[in-house]
DNA sequence: TTTATCTACTAAACCCGTTTAGCATTGATA
DNA sequence: TATCAATGCTAAACGGGTTTAGTAGATAAA
C-alpha cells in the first residue's frame, strides 16, 4: 500500500508552508494574498501527485462532517426505500453523504442511533421520529443542529418538517366512496398517535360525520404480524358483513386486507370496496388494481433537502421554522369501481 | 449548547493524566497496571458526566472509522433493501454504522462512490459490483481493505463473495417447467456479463439441452424503462404464439412480464406459466400467484457479515479468500401449476 | 527620515484522542 | 548494600488538517 500523502508533504516538497498549501486547497488564497504565480504552482501540483486532504482531520478541526444522519421507519418498505433513495441522490448532488438506519418505530433504538449520529459529528438530521422522541431531538435543536422531519411532525418540536395533507386525503377519498353510494364505510388503521395517523384518521371521520353515516373504526397495534392482522381482519368480515368499502391507513394494512377479502371470497369491488393510503407497485398489479392516495415522492424528498440544505447554510431564519404540506393524489383503480 | 467534555478535561477534574484516562476507557488498565480502585473512580465519573470520547479524533489516530460501505444496485428495489436492512442491523450489533449508496449498474458512479468511501476511510467495502469495476476493487485488495462482493463476483478479482446458485436454480425451474409437459419455454433475461445472469441463462441452456429442446432466449437492455419492456414483450408474443412457458432472469422483468400476459389477454398458467428469479410480495398476492425462485436473504446477509468481520478481526487468512454459494428455492404457485 | 500600510507568506496553536517511551517508588534478590 | 523487577502512572509525540497571530520586506505617506 502505497503511503497516503499529507500536506506537509505537499509543502515540503515544495518548500513552501502547510499553511499556504491549505489556504489555496480552500479557495482562501485571494483573500490571503497569495500569489497567482504560486496557487497555480500548488494546484498542478497537487493534481499531478494525486493528494487528496484527509477529511477526518479536516472534521476534526473543523467540527463539520458532511455528513447527514438519515433515520427512517424502515428502509425495506417501499415508500421509505423510495424516499431514502432520492434523498441520497440528493444529498450527494449537495456534496453531502448519508449514513441511514431503520427505527422500526422503537423509541429506545431511535435514542441509541442519534447518540451515535452525534457521536458520528453528522452535521444535519433526517427523521421520522417515533414516538417519545421529543425530548431527544428537542436537545439536537437546542444544540445548534439543523433537523427536518417528515412524513409526521412532533406537535411540541419547534423545528422544520415536510408532510402529506393527511387529513383531506382520506376525507376526499372517503367523500369518493360516498359519492359512489357506498353507506358502510370503514377505516382500518394502526393504533397511533402519530400525527399522520391521526390526521388520516380525523378526515376520515369529517366526511361521515359530514353525511351523517356511522363510523367504523378498527385500530390495529403497530407490531402486530401480517398474519395476526389478516385473522384480525376475517374477524371483521364476520362482524361486520354490511361493511361495503373499506379505507386502510396505509398501504402494508391494505395488502393484509387484500388477503383477507381473498380468503374471505369477498368480491372486489363487487362485495366490497377498498382504498389504500400509499401507493404501491403490487396494488397497480393487482387484480382488481387498487385505489389508492398516492403521495408525492419526489416532492417529499425535495422538499426535505432544501429544507436541510437552507439550515445547513444559514441561509433559513434561525426562529422560524418551517412547515411544507403536501398534497397526495387519489388514483382511482378497479377496486373501487 | 453546552461544551462538550474531552478527554482532557476528565483528566484534569480527576488530577491524572489523559493518558490514563485513554487507557482505562479502552479496557487496557490491566495491561498498563493502572490500580483497580483508579479505574473504578474513572469509570464512575466517566458516566456521571456523560463523557464520550470523540470518535473523528479516535478514528483520526487510529486509522479505524468503524464505518462499512456498502454500495448496493438499488436500494428501492426490494431484494437489495431487504438486504441491506439486516446488514444494516448486523453491522449495528457488531458496532459498525453503515454508509450505503446505489450503484444504478453505473461503472462511472461507482468508481466516485469507492472514492468518497476511501476519502471516507471506512474499514471494509460490501459490494454489488457492476462492470468494469474490476480495477478499483483490485485496488481496494491491494491497499488491504476487506472487500465482500455479493448477488454476483468478479472472476478476476480475488475476494471473498456470497453468492446463490444461479446455474442450479434456473436449471431446476425450467426442468420443473419441462416436467410439467411445457415444450417450448423461453428465458426472458437482461443482456449482462454479470456472473449471475450469465450462470441463470446457463441453467436454463442446460435444462433445455438435456431434453434436446430448443432454447429461445431474450435479452433485454438493462436500462429499458418498465414501459418499453412491457411493449417489448408483447411482440415477443406476436412473434412466438407456440412459447408456453417463461422464466424470467429477475424480479423486475417479470413484473413487466405480468403486465404483458394481461395486456396481451394471456390467461396463466393456462395459456402460459410463468417463473420468477427473486421472489416479491406481489408474486404472493398477484392472481394467480406466481412461482418465483427465492433467494435466502438473511443468509446471505448473514455471511457478507461472518465473511466481513472476520477479515477486519484479521481471523482469515489473508491469501485464502472464501466463496460462499446458498441454495435457493423454487417457490411454487400458481402460475405454473 | 520616520512611520504606516500593503504584500506574500509562515510558525505555532488547535481539534481530541492514542501510543510510545519513560520515570518515581516500592519490594525482592544477590 | 547495590541491583533488578514490578508497580502505577505520565509527558510528549503523533495523526493531518485549519486557523490565529504575526513577520519580513517593499512601497507609500507624513
Amino acid at each position: 500500500m502505497k503511503k497516503k500523502l499529507s500536506i506537509v508533504d505537499i509543502a515540503n516538497s515544495l518548500n513552501i508552508s502547510k499553511t499556504t498549501v491549505s489556504f489555496i486547497l480552500n479557495g482562501r488564497a485571494q483573500e490571503k494574498r497569495i500569489s497567482e504565480e504560486l496557487v497555480k504552482r500548488v494546484l498542478e501540483y497537487v493534481k499531478e501527485v494525486g493528494y487528496k486532504p484527509n477529511s477526518l482531520a479536516k472534521s476534526l478541526r473543523t467540527g463539520k462532517s458532511n455528513i447527514i444522519g438519515l433515520l427512517v421507519q424502515d428502509i425495506s418498505n417501499p415508500f421509505f426505500a423510495a424516499i431514502a433513495r432520492q434523498i441520497e441522490d440528493l444529498a450527494y448532488k449537495n456534496g453531502y453523504k448519508i449514513i441511514y438506519s431503520s427505527t422500526d418505530n422503537d423509541t429506545q433504538k431511535t435514542k441509541e442511533l442519534i447518540a451515535m449520529f452525534r457521536d458520528r459529528h453528522v452535521d444535519g438530521y433526517i427523521i421520522t421520529p417515533p414516538d417519545g422522541i421529543e425530548e431527544d431531538i428537542n436537545d439536537l435543536i437546542r444544540d445548534g443542529f439543523p433537523v427536518v422531519l417528515f412524513d409526521r411532525y412532533l406537535p411540541n418540536v419547534p423545528t422544520d418538517y415536510v408532510v402529506v395533507d393527511n387529513l383531506f386525503s382520506t376525507y376526499n377519498a372517503t367523500q369518493y366512496l360516498i359519492d359512489k353510494g357506498h353507506k358502510n364505510i370503514a377505516f382500518i388503521t394502526y393504533s397511533s398517535i402519530q400525527t399522520q395517523m391521526i390526521e388520516r384518521l380525523e378526515g376520515y371521520e369529517k366526511a361521515m360525520r359530514q353525511s351523517k353515516l356511522k363510523a367504523n373504526v378498527t385500530e390495529i397495534d403497530f407490531y402486530a404480524s401480517a398474519d395476526s392482522i389478516v385473522e384480525l381482519m376475517l374477524g371483521f368480515f364476520q362482524k361486520h358483513p354490511e361493511v361495503d368499502a373499506i379505507l386502510f391507513g396505509n398501504n402494508h394494512l391494505c395488502k393484509c386486507g387484500l388477503k383477507a377479502t381473498r380468503k374471505a371470497g369477498k368480491r372486489v369491488p363487487e362485495d366490497i370496496a377498498l382504498i389504500a393510503f400509499d401507493d404501491h407497485e403490487l396494488f397497480e398489479l393487482y387484480t382488481p388494481a387498487v385505489t389508492a392516495i398516492s403521495q408525492p415522492i419526489s416532492e417529499i424528498a425535495d422538499n426535505v433537502i432544501k429544507l436541510l440544505m437552507e439550515r445547513l447554510n444559514n441561509s433559513a431564519d434561525e426562529q422560524k421554522k418551517q412547515h411544507v404540506t403536501l398534497a397526495t393524489e387519489l388514483i382511482v383503480r378497479d377496486s373501487s369501481r
